[in-house]
DNA sequence: GTCAATACTTTGTCATGACAAGCTGTCGAA
DNA sequence: TTCGACAGCTTGTCATGACAAAGTATTGAC
Protein backbone atom coordinates (compact mmCIF):
# COMPACT_ATOMS: atom_id res chain seq x y z
CA UNK A 1 0.00 0.00 0.00
CA UNK A 2 2.56 2.78 0.82
CA UNK A 3 5.87 2.95 -0.94
CA UNK A 4 8.14 4.60 1.65
CA UNK A 5 11.19 6.48 1.20
CA UNK A 6 13.65 4.43 2.67
CA UNK A 7 15.99 6.09 5.26
CA UNK A 8 19.12 5.65 3.50
CA UNK A 9 17.75 8.24 0.99
CA UNK A 10 18.22 11.71 3.35
CA UNK A 11 22.31 12.55 3.43
CA UNK A 12 23.12 14.77 6.38
CA UNK A 13 25.94 15.75 4.96
CA UNK A 14 24.47 17.19 2.00
CA UNK A 15 23.75 21.31 2.06
CA UNK A 16 20.33 20.63 0.83
CA UNK A 17 17.84 20.94 3.19
CA UNK A 18 16.68 17.99 5.09
CA UNK A 19 13.32 18.69 4.30
CA UNK A 20 13.69 19.71 0.95
CA UNK A 21 15.59 16.07 0.26
CA UNK A 22 12.42 14.20 2.03
CA UNK A 23 9.80 16.43 -0.37
CA UNK A 24 11.66 16.16 -3.51
CA UNK A 25 11.67 12.25 -2.51
CA UNK A 26 8.27 12.03 -1.78
CA UNK A 27 7.36 14.32 -4.92
CA UNK A 28 9.55 11.62 -7.50
CA UNK A 29 7.11 8.81 -5.94
CA UNK A 30 3.85 10.51 -6.45
CA UNK A 31 5.08 11.57 -9.59
CA UNK A 32 6.53 8.20 -10.90
CA UNK A 33 3.03 6.33 -9.61
CA UNK A 34 4.38 4.74 -6.96
CA UNK A 35 1.88 6.96 -4.66
CA UNK A 36 -1.40 6.74 -6.67
CA UNK A 37 -4.14 9.28 -6.62
CA UNK A 38 -6.32 9.19 -3.85
CA UNK A 39 -3.86 6.69 -1.73
CA UNK A 40 -3.18 8.15 1.74
CA UNK A 41 1.08 8.49 2.56
CA UNK A 42 2.69 7.73 5.73
CA UNK A 43 1.57 9.38 9.08
CA UNK A 44 3.92 12.22 10.16
CA UNK A 45 4.97 10.49 13.21
CA UNK A 46 5.83 6.87 11.87
CA UNK A 47 7.48 8.87 8.66
CA UNK A 48 9.67 11.21 10.89
CA UNK A 49 10.91 8.48 12.98
CA UNK A 50 11.61 5.62 10.05
CA UNK A 51 13.58 8.45 8.57
CA UNK A 52 15.32 9.59 11.64
CA UNK A 53 14.17 13.19 11.61
CA UNK A 54 12.19 15.64 13.75
CA UNK A 55 8.75 15.72 13.21
CA UNK A 56 8.83 18.82 12.07
CA UNK A 57 11.00 18.31 9.30
CA UNK A 58 8.78 15.39 7.75
CA UNK A 59 6.15 18.32 8.36
CA UNK A 60 7.61 21.05 6.71
CA UNK A 61 8.23 18.52 3.64
CA UNK A 62 4.76 17.29 3.68
CA UNK A 63 3.95 21.45 3.56
CA UNK A 64 6.06 22.15 1.03
CA UNK A 65 3.79 19.85 -1.42
CA UNK A 66 0.72 20.79 -0.06
CA UNK A 67 1.36 23.94 -1.09
CA UNK A 68 2.43 22.99 -4.56
CA UNK A 69 -1.19 21.27 -4.70
CA UNK A 70 0.17 17.53 -4.55
CA UNK A 71 -0.89 16.62 -1.65
CA UNK A 72 -3.84 17.62 0.84
CA UNK A 73 -4.37 17.01 4.49
CA UNK A 74 -7.04 16.11 6.82
CA UNK A 75 -7.10 16.26 10.58
CA UNK A 76 -8.05 13.27 11.86
CA UNK A 77 -7.73 11.45 8.86
CA UNK A 78 -4.05 11.82 7.21
CA UNK A 79 -2.65 13.27 4.13
CA UNK A 80 -3.33 12.11 0.84
CA UNK A 81 -2.52 12.54 -2.65
CA UNK A 82 -4.80 14.53 -5.02
CA UNK A 83 -5.05 14.43 -8.91
CA UNK A 84 -1.87 14.57 -10.73
CA UNK A 85 -3.65 16.78 -13.65
CA UNK A 86 -3.43 19.59 -11.34
CA UNK A 87 -0.13 20.75 -10.05
CA UNK A 88 1.20 23.62 -9.41
CA UNK A 89 -0.77 27.71 -9.55
CA UNK A 90 0.04 30.08 -12.47
CA UNK A 91 3.16 30.04 -13.13
CA UNK A 92 4.84 34.02 -14.08
CA UNK A 93 6.18 33.46 -17.01
CA UNK A 94 6.22 34.81 -20.44
CA UNK A 95 4.53 33.89 -23.60
CA UNK A 96 8.39 33.20 -25.18
CA UNK A 97 8.83 30.63 -22.31
CA UNK A 98 5.36 29.06 -22.55
CA UNK A 99 5.82 28.14 -26.38
CA UNK A 100 9.65 27.43 -26.28
CA UNK A 101 8.22 25.09 -23.36
CA UNK A 102 5.61 23.55 -25.72
CA UNK A 103 7.63 23.17 -29.18
CA UNK A 104 6.39 25.77 -30.87
CA UNK A 105 9.98 27.65 -31.86
CA UNK A 106 8.57 31.47 -31.26
CA UNK A 107 9.96 33.43 -33.35
CA UNK A 108 10.11 37.24 -32.82
CA UNK A 109 10.24 40.31 -34.97
CA UNK A 110 11.44 43.74 -33.73
CA UNK A 111 9.11 46.25 -35.17
CA UNK A 112 10.19 48.89 -33.01
CA UNK A 113 12.88 49.91 -30.24
CA UNK A 114 12.64 53.39 -28.62
CA UNK A 115 13.12 55.49 -25.46
CA UNK A 116 9.81 57.55 -25.31
CA UNK A 117 8.65 59.59 -22.46
CA UNK A 118 6.03 57.99 -20.83
CA UNK A 119 1.92 58.44 -21.44
CA UNK A 120 -0.57 58.30 -19.22
CA UNK A 121 -1.65 54.62 -19.24
CA UNK A 122 2.06 53.83 -18.95
CA UNK A 123 3.15 56.04 -16.06
CA UNK A 124 0.25 55.23 -14.37
CA UNK A 125 1.23 51.07 -14.54
CA UNK A 126 5.14 51.67 -13.72
CA UNK A 127 4.24 54.54 -11.53
CA UNK A 128 6.63 57.00 -12.61
CA UNK A 129 6.20 60.34 -13.61
CA UNK A 130 4.36 61.49 -16.51
CA UNK A 131 6.67 61.94 -19.28
CA UNK A 132 9.76 60.03 -17.76
CA UNK A 133 11.50 58.26 -20.66
CA UNK A 134 11.31 54.93 -20.62
CA UNK A 135 11.76 52.33 -23.40
CA UNK A 136 9.49 51.56 -26.05
CA UNK A 137 9.17 48.30 -27.69
CA UNK A 138 6.92 46.56 -30.38
CA UNK A 139 7.50 43.08 -30.85
CA UNK A 140 5.34 40.83 -33.35
CA UNK A 141 5.52 37.21 -32.17
CA UNK A 142 5.66 34.17 -34.90
CA UNK A 143 4.86 30.27 -33.48
CA UNK A 144 4.96 27.58 -36.42
CA UNK A 145 5.54 30.12 -38.52
CA UNK A 146 2.15 32.19 -38.28
CA UNK A 147 1.96 35.31 -36.59
CA UNK A 148 0.60 34.82 -33.27
CA UNK A 149 0.81 38.37 -31.36
CA UNK A 150 1.98 42.16 -31.45
CA UNK A 151 3.43 42.85 -28.08
CA UNK A 152 4.15 46.60 -26.68
CA UNK A 153 6.16 46.70 -23.97
CA UNK A 154 7.24 49.47 -21.60
CA UNK A 155 10.51 49.07 -19.32
CA UNK A 156 11.95 52.07 -17.39
CA UNK A 157 15.03 53.31 -19.10
CA UNK A 158 17.71 52.60 -16.28
CA UNK A 159 16.81 48.75 -15.77
CA UNK A 160 18.53 47.77 -18.80
CA UNK A 161 19.43 48.40 -22.25
CA UNK A 162 18.15 46.23 -24.92
CA UNK A 163 19.07 45.99 -28.17
CA UNK A 164 17.23 44.50 -31.52
CA UNK A 165 19.10 41.35 -31.53
CA UNK A 166 18.35 40.56 -28.01
CA UNK A 167 14.63 40.57 -28.29
CA UNK A 168 14.87 38.82 -31.27
CA UNK A 169 16.75 35.62 -29.60
CA UNK A 170 15.51 35.69 -26.14
CA UNK A 171 12.10 36.27 -24.25
CA UNK A 172 11.95 39.73 -22.22
CA UNK A 173 11.39 38.00 -18.88
CA UNK A 174 15.05 36.16 -19.94
CA UNK A 175 16.80 39.17 -20.61
CA UNK A 176 15.21 40.75 -17.40
CA UNK A 177 16.43 38.31 -15.35
CA UNK A 178 19.78 37.69 -16.46
CA UNK A 179 19.84 41.84 -15.49
CA UNK A 180 19.35 40.86 -11.61
CA UNK A 181 15.61 41.88 -11.94
CA UNK A 182 13.13 39.03 -11.05
CA UNK A 183 10.11 39.88 -11.65
CA UNK A 184 8.11 38.30 -8.69
CA UNK A 185 4.43 39.28 -8.66
CA UNK A 186 2.01 40.99 -11.50
CA UNK A 187 -1.18 41.87 -12.25
CA UNK A 188 -2.87 41.18 -15.25
CA UNK A 189 -6.19 41.53 -16.83
CA UNK A 190 -7.44 39.63 -20.10
CA UNK A 191 -10.16 40.72 -21.66
CA UNK A 192 -11.15 40.45 -25.41
CA UNK A 193 -11.95 42.95 -28.84
CA UNK A 194 -12.20 42.67 -32.39
CA UNK A 195 -8.95 43.88 -34.57
CA UNK A 196 -8.68 46.68 -36.46
CA UNK A 197 -7.78 47.09 -39.56
CA UNK A 198 -3.41 47.48 -39.37
CA UNK A 199 -3.51 45.17 -36.38
CA UNK A 200 -5.84 42.36 -38.99
CA UNK A 201 -2.89 43.07 -41.81
CA UNK A 202 0.24 42.21 -39.58
CA UNK A 203 -1.91 39.11 -37.97
CA UNK A 204 -3.13 38.08 -40.93
CA UNK A 205 -6.49 38.53 -39.60
CA UNK A 206 -9.71 39.56 -41.15
CA UNK A 207 -10.83 42.70 -40.08
CA UNK A 208 -13.29 42.71 -36.81
CA UNK A 209 -11.68 39.22 -36.02
CA UNK A 210 -11.47 38.30 -32.65
CA UNK A 211 -8.35 39.25 -30.45
CA UNK A 212 -7.33 38.35 -26.97
CA UNK A 213 -6.20 41.39 -25.08
CA UNK A 214 -3.89 41.13 -22.31
CA UNK A 215 -2.05 43.50 -20.40
CA UNK A 216 0.22 43.25 -17.38
CA UNK A 217 2.23 45.20 -15.15
CA UNK A 218 5.30 43.26 -13.07
CA UNK A 219 7.08 44.04 -10.41
CA UNK A 220 10.24 42.29 -8.32
CA UNK A 221 10.26 41.63 -4.67
CA UNK A 222 11.28 44.98 -3.39
CA UNK A 223 7.88 46.33 -5.35
CA UNK A 224 9.78 47.74 -7.91
CA UNK A 225 7.88 48.15 -11.46
CA UNK A 226 9.94 46.53 -13.86
CA UNK A 227 7.36 46.14 -16.92
CA UNK A 228 4.28 47.43 -18.55
CA UNK A 229 2.80 45.14 -21.45
CA UNK A 230 -0.01 45.69 -23.76
CA UNK A 231 -0.46 42.69 -25.92
CA UNK A 232 -3.02 41.64 -28.56
CA UNK A 233 -3.22 37.60 -29.58
CA UNK A 234 -4.87 35.71 -31.94
CA UNK A 235 -8.14 34.43 -30.77
CA UNK A 236 -8.01 31.58 -33.30
CA UNK A 237 -4.46 30.46 -32.48
CA UNK A 238 -4.24 31.22 -28.56
CA UNK A 239 -5.57 31.08 -25.32
CA UNK A 240 -4.96 31.39 -21.49
CA UNK A 241 -4.50 28.29 -19.55
CA UNK A 242 -4.38 28.30 -15.69
CA UNK A 243 -4.29 26.81 -12.83
CA UNK A 244 -6.21 27.37 -9.86
CA UNK A 245 -5.80 26.23 -6.20
CA UNK A 246 -7.67 27.35 -3.45
CA UNK A 247 -6.30 27.42 0.14
CA UNK B 1 10.14 53.50 12.74
CA UNK B 2 8.20 50.38 13.34
CA UNK B 3 4.40 50.62 14.44
CA UNK B 4 4.60 47.47 16.68
CA UNK B 5 1.98 45.01 17.29
CA UNK B 6 1.65 45.44 21.44
CA UNK B 7 1.62 42.76 23.70
CA UNK B 8 -2.17 43.03 24.56
CA UNK B 9 -3.02 41.99 21.34
CA UNK B 10 -2.68 38.33 21.57
CA UNK B 11 -4.90 36.76 23.43
CA UNK B 12 -4.53 33.08 24.24
CA UNK B 13 -7.96 32.64 25.09
CA UNK B 14 -9.05 32.78 21.77
CA UNK B 15 -9.56 29.82 19.35
CA UNK B 16 -7.52 31.59 16.24
CA UNK B 17 -4.49 30.30 16.43
CA UNK B 18 -2.05 32.58 17.81
CA UNK B 19 0.05 32.53 14.77
CA UNK B 20 -2.63 33.43 12.45
CA UNK B 21 -3.79 36.47 15.04
CA UNK B 22 -0.24 37.92 14.58
CA UNK B 23 -0.64 37.22 11.27
CA UNK B 24 -3.66 39.14 11.12
CA UNK B 25 -2.80 41.90 12.89
CA UNK B 26 0.66 42.50 11.03
CA UNK B 27 -1.37 42.44 7.87
CA UNK B 28 -4.13 45.34 9.01
CA UNK B 29 -0.56 47.20 10.18
CA UNK B 30 0.51 46.80 6.23
CA UNK B 31 -2.55 47.29 4.76
CA UNK B 32 -3.40 50.16 7.29
CA UNK B 33 0.27 52.10 5.98
CA UNK B 34 0.90 51.98 8.91
CA UNK B 35 3.98 49.96 8.04
CA UNK B 36 5.08 51.57 4.73
CA UNK B 37 6.36 49.80 1.94
CA UNK B 38 9.88 48.73 1.62
CA UNK B 39 10.31 49.46 5.26
CA UNK B 40 11.23 46.61 7.48
CA UNK B 41 9.15 44.82 10.11
CA UNK B 42 10.27 43.93 13.60
CA UNK B 43 12.61 41.11 13.67
CA UNK B 44 11.42 37.96 14.45
CA UNK B 45 13.13 37.07 17.75
CA UNK B 46 12.22 40.63 19.04
CA UNK B 47 8.68 40.08 18.00
CA UNK B 48 8.50 36.85 19.39
CA UNK B 49 9.98 38.50 23.18
CA UNK B 50 7.71 41.26 22.75
CA UNK B 51 4.50 39.04 22.45
CA UNK B 52 5.10 36.54 24.58
CA UNK B 53 5.00 33.97 21.99
CA UNK B 54 7.89 31.94 20.70
CA UNK B 55 9.76 32.46 17.58
CA UNK B 56 8.33 29.68 15.58
CA UNK B 57 4.80 30.87 16.56
CA UNK B 58 6.16 34.71 15.07
CA UNK B 59 7.90 32.64 12.09
CA UNK B 60 4.85 31.19 10.85
CA UNK B 61 2.78 33.93 11.23
CA UNK B 62 5.45 35.97 9.11
CA UNK B 63 5.85 33.11 6.71
CA UNK B 64 1.90 33.08 6.23
CA UNK B 65 2.26 36.79 5.01
CA UNK B 66 5.18 36.13 2.58
CA UNK B 67 3.18 33.40 1.01
CA UNK B 68 0.50 35.92 0.10
CA UNK B 69 2.87 38.24 -1.22
CA UNK B 70 2.78 41.17 1.13
CA UNK B 71 6.75 40.46 2.43
CA UNK B 72 9.57 39.55 1.30
CA UNK B 73 12.29 37.98 3.84
CA UNK B 74 15.82 38.27 3.06
CA UNK B 75 18.63 36.09 5.17
CA UNK B 76 20.67 38.82 6.74
CA UNK B 77 18.97 41.53 6.01
CA UNK B 78 15.23 41.65 7.75
CA UNK B 79 11.85 41.35 6.08
CA UNK B 80 10.47 44.01 4.37
CA UNK B 81 6.97 45.04 3.25
CA UNK B 82 6.34 44.77 -0.64
CA UNK B 83 4.46 46.61 -2.81
CA UNK B 84 0.60 46.71 -1.47
CA UNK B 85 -0.72 46.66 -4.72
CA UNK B 86 -0.55 43.07 -5.45
CA UNK B 87 -2.23 40.95 -3.13
CA UNK B 88 -3.11 37.22 -2.77
CA UNK B 89 -3.00 34.87 -5.89
CA UNK B 90 -5.68 34.06 -8.27
CA UNK B 91 -8.38 33.00 -5.89
CA UNK B 92 -11.07 30.15 -6.97
CA UNK B 93 -14.23 32.18 -7.26
CA UNK B 94 -17.18 32.17 -9.17
CA UNK B 95 -18.06 35.04 -11.00
CA UNK B 96 -21.65 35.92 -9.03
CA UNK B 97 -19.18 36.26 -5.82
CA UNK B 98 -17.12 38.29 -7.90
CA UNK B 99 -19.94 40.57 -8.80
CA UNK B 100 -21.72 40.48 -5.64
CA UNK B 101 -18.74 41.86 -3.89
CA UNK B 102 -18.30 44.33 -6.04
CA UNK B 103 -21.81 46.28 -5.61
CA UNK B 104 -22.61 45.50 -9.45
CA UNK B 105 -25.97 43.70 -8.22
CA UNK B 106 -26.12 40.35 -10.09
CA UNK B 107 -29.53 38.71 -11.47
CA UNK B 108 -29.61 35.19 -13.00
CA UNK B 109 -32.17 33.87 -15.26
CA UNK B 110 -32.14 29.66 -15.45
CA UNK B 111 -32.34 29.33 -19.36
CA UNK B 112 -32.18 25.31 -19.13
CA UNK B 113 -31.97 22.95 -16.10
CA UNK B 114 -32.40 19.45 -17.57
CA UNK B 115 -30.48 16.28 -16.94
CA UNK B 116 -28.80 15.02 -20.20
CA UNK B 117 -26.22 11.94 -21.13
CA UNK B 118 -22.87 13.42 -20.82
CA UNK B 119 -21.08 14.19 -24.62
CA UNK B 120 -17.24 13.74 -25.54
CA UNK B 121 -16.30 16.98 -24.27
CA UNK B 122 -18.20 17.26 -21.01
CA UNK B 123 -17.35 13.38 -19.95
CA UNK B 124 -13.73 14.21 -20.84
CA UNK B 125 -13.53 17.13 -18.31
CA UNK B 126 -15.18 15.38 -15.60
CA UNK B 127 -13.79 12.01 -16.53
CA UNK B 128 -16.90 9.87 -16.04
CA UNK B 129 -18.14 7.48 -19.11
CA UNK B 130 -19.52 8.96 -22.17
CA UNK B 131 -23.31 8.95 -21.67
CA UNK B 132 -23.20 8.77 -18.40
CA UNK B 133 -26.40 11.56 -16.89
CA UNK B 134 -25.01 14.47 -15.74
CA UNK B 135 -26.79 18.01 -14.52
CA UNK B 136 -26.99 20.83 -17.43
CA UNK B 137 -27.26 24.27 -16.74
CA UNK B 138 -27.92 27.44 -19.02
CA UNK B 139 -27.90 30.64 -17.34
CA UNK B 140 -27.52 34.17 -18.39
CA UNK B 141 -25.94 36.26 -16.08
CA UNK B 142 -26.74 40.11 -15.13
CA UNK B 143 -25.08 43.04 -13.65
CA UNK B 144 -25.86 46.12 -13.25
CA UNK B 145 -29.19 45.14 -15.46
CA UNK B 146 -27.34 44.78 -18.38
CA UNK B 147 -26.99 40.76 -19.92
CA UNK B 148 -23.19 39.67 -19.10
CA UNK B 149 -22.73 36.24 -19.45
CA UNK B 150 -23.97 32.80 -21.03
CA UNK B 151 -23.02 30.20 -18.86
CA UNK B 152 -22.73 26.52 -19.24
CA UNK B 153 -22.38 23.91 -16.59
CA UNK B 154 -22.46 20.04 -15.84
CA UNK B 155 -22.36 19.05 -13.50
CA UNK B 156 -22.04 14.68 -11.70
CA UNK B 157 -25.64 13.85 -11.04
CA UNK B 158 -25.03 12.17 -7.94
CA UNK B 159 -23.47 15.36 -6.35
CA UNK B 160 -26.45 18.06 -5.78
CA UNK B 161 -29.90 18.71 -6.86
CA UNK B 162 -30.61 21.49 -7.81
CA UNK B 163 -33.94 23.61 -8.59
CA UNK B 164 -34.61 26.74 -10.76
CA UNK B 165 -34.81 28.88 -7.66
CA UNK B 166 -31.52 28.18 -6.37
CA UNK B 167 -29.83 28.77 -8.80
CA UNK B 168 -31.24 32.31 -9.87
CA UNK B 169 -30.51 33.46 -5.75
CA UNK B 170 -27.01 31.60 -5.19
CA UNK B 171 -23.87 31.05 -7.17
CA UNK B 172 -23.32 27.81 -8.41
CA UNK B 173 -19.99 27.64 -6.41
CA UNK B 174 -21.77 28.61 -2.87
CA UNK B 175 -24.45 25.65 -4.07
CA UNK B 176 -21.66 23.00 -4.13
CA UNK B 177 -19.98 24.34 -1.29
CA UNK B 178 -23.26 24.32 1.26
CA UNK B 179 -23.70 21.05 -0.28
CA UNK B 180 -20.56 19.79 1.45
CA UNK B 181 -18.55 20.29 -2.18
CA UNK B 182 -15.57 22.43 -1.85
CA UNK B 183 -13.81 23.26 -5.30
CA UNK B 184 -10.12 23.22 -4.13
CA UNK B 185 -8.36 23.01 -7.37
CA UNK B 186 -9.29 23.95 -10.97
CA UNK B 187 -7.88 24.82 -14.92
CA UNK B 188 -9.44 26.85 -16.73
CA UNK B 189 -8.99 28.26 -20.37
CA UNK B 190 -9.84 31.49 -21.23
CA UNK B 191 -10.27 32.67 -25.05
CA UNK B 192 -12.13 34.87 -27.27
CA UNK B 193 -14.18 34.14 -30.69
CA UNK B 194 -16.78 36.13 -32.16
CA UNK B 195 -21.00 35.80 -31.48
CA UNK B 196 -23.13 34.02 -33.22
CA UNK B 197 -26.35 35.61 -33.97
CA UNK B 198 -28.39 33.70 -31.56
CA UNK B 199 -25.60 34.41 -28.72
CA UNK B 200 -25.70 38.61 -29.91
CA UNK B 201 -28.97 38.98 -30.01
CA UNK B 202 -29.63 37.52 -26.00
CA UNK B 203 -26.28 39.22 -25.09
CA UNK B 204 -27.42 42.11 -26.56
CA UNK B 205 -24.33 42.55 -28.97
CA UNK B 206 -24.32 42.89 -32.74
CA UNK B 207 -23.19 39.77 -34.35
CA UNK B 208 -19.27 39.15 -34.90
CA UNK B 209 -18.73 41.43 -31.87
CA UNK B 210 -15.85 40.04 -29.81
CA UNK B 211 -16.71 37.61 -26.58
CA UNK B 212 -14.51 36.55 -24.08
CA UNK B 213 -14.70 32.93 -23.66
CA UNK B 214 -13.94 30.64 -20.34
CA UNK B 215 -14.27 26.62 -20.01
CA UNK B 216 -13.21 25.57 -16.78
CA UNK B 217 -13.38 22.12 -14.65
CA UNK B 218 -13.06 22.52 -11.11
CA UNK B 219 -11.83 19.30 -8.22
CA UNK B 220 -12.56 19.13 -4.31
CA UNK B 221 -9.56 17.99 -1.90
CA UNK B 222 -9.81 14.65 -3.20
CA UNK B 223 -9.37 14.76 -6.99
CA UNK B 224 -13.46 14.27 -7.29
CA UNK B 225 -14.34 16.08 -10.68
CA UNK B 226 -17.09 18.46 -9.12
CA UNK B 227 -18.07 21.06 -12.32
CA UNK B 228 -17.56 21.97 -15.66
CA UNK B 229 -18.12 25.17 -17.07
CA UNK B 230 -18.19 26.74 -20.30
CA UNK B 231 -18.56 30.40 -20.63
CA UNK B 232 -19.20 33.43 -23.24
CA UNK B 233 -18.95 36.71 -21.70
CA UNK B 234 -19.50 39.62 -22.93
CA UNK B 235 -15.69 41.18 -24.11
CA UNK B 236 -17.00 44.99 -23.72
CA UNK B 237 -18.15 44.85 -20.43
CA UNK B 238 -16.36 42.18 -18.75
CA UNK B 239 -12.43 41.00 -18.29
CA UNK B 240 -10.54 38.76 -15.73
CA UNK B 241 -7.82 40.32 -13.88
CA UNK B 242 -5.62 38.14 -12.13
CA UNK B 243 -2.61 38.84 -9.78
CA UNK B 244 0.33 36.02 -9.88
CA UNK B 245 2.99 35.83 -7.71
CA UNK B 246 5.98 33.41 -8.42
CA UNK B 247 7.84 31.78 -5.94
C1' DG C 1 -30.34 -3.92 15.08
C1' DT C 2 -29.60 0.97 16.05
C1' DC C 3 -27.51 4.67 17.91
C1' DA C 4 -24.69 7.12 21.16
C1' DA C 5 -20.55 7.25 23.92
C1' DT C 6 -15.74 6.12 23.91
C1' DA C 7 -11.08 5.06 22.33
C1' DC C 8 -7.78 5.66 18.88
C1' DT C 9 -5.42 7.71 15.00
C1' DT C 10 -3.69 11.64 12.69
C1' DT C 11 -2.86 16.31 11.86
C1' DG C 12 -2.69 21.19 14.16
C1' DT C 13 -0.57 24.30 17.36
C1' DC C 14 3.02 25.90 20.44
C1' DA C 15 7.39 26.23 23.37
C1' DT C 16 12.39 25.94 24.02
C1' DG C 17 16.93 25.48 22.55
C1' DA C 18 20.69 25.29 19.39
C1' DC C 19 23.54 26.08 15.50
C1' DA C 20 24.21 27.45 10.41
C1' DA C 21 24.27 30.69 6.67
C1' DG C 22 23.98 34.99 4.36
C1' DC C 23 24.29 40.05 4.51
C1' DT C 24 26.22 44.53 6.20
C1' DG C 25 29.02 47.62 8.33
C1' DT C 26 33.34 48.43 10.89
C1' DC C 27 37.98 48.44 11.59
C1' DG C 28 42.63 47.72 10.60
C1' DA C 29 46.43 46.80 7.47
C1' DA C 30 48.67 47.75 3.25
C1' DT D 1 42.53 55.50 0.20
C1' DT D 2 41.35 50.87 -0.62
C1' DC D 3 40.37 46.49 0.38
C1' DG D 4 40.04 42.35 3.14
C1' DA D 5 39.04 40.20 7.65
C1' DC D 6 35.92 40.10 11.19
C1' DA D 7 31.97 40.83 14.17
C1' DG D 8 27.22 41.26 14.64
C1' DC D 9 22.55 40.95 12.99
C1' DT D 10 18.78 38.40 10.93
C1' DT D 11 16.71 34.65 8.82
C1' DG D 12 17.15 29.39 7.87
C1' DT D 13 17.23 24.74 9.56
C1' DC D 14 16.51 21.13 12.93
C1' DA D 15 15.41 18.52 17.36
C1' DT D 16 12.48 17.36 21.31
C1' DG D 17 8.42 17.47 23.85
C1' DA D 18 3.70 18.36 24.81
C1' DC D 19 -1.16 18.99 24.32
C1' DA D 20 -5.42 20.11 21.32
C1' DA D 21 -8.78 19.11 17.81
C1' DA D 22 -10.98 16.55 14.25
C1' DG D 23 -12.23 12.42 12.08
C1' DT D 24 -12.81 7.26 12.26
C1' DA D 25 -13.67 2.94 14.25
C1' DT D 26 -15.12 0.31 18.04
C1' DT D 27 -17.80 -0.79 21.76
C1' DG D 28 -21.74 -1.00 24.58
C1' DA D 29 -26.43 0.07 25.99
C1' DC D 30 -31.06 -0.04 24.71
Amino acid sequence: MTSPIRPAEVDRTSPVPLYFQVATRLQELIERGEIGVGDRIENEVDLAERLGVSRPTTRRAIQYLVERGMLVRKRGVGTQVVHPKVRRPVELSSLYDDLRTSDRTPRTEVLKLEVVPAGGEVAAALEIELGTEVTWIERLRYAGGEPLAIMHNAIPMDLIRLTDRDLAEHGLYELLRRAGFVPRIATQVIGARSAGATEARILSEKRGASLLTMTRTAWDAGGRALEYGSHVYRASRYSFELNLSAG
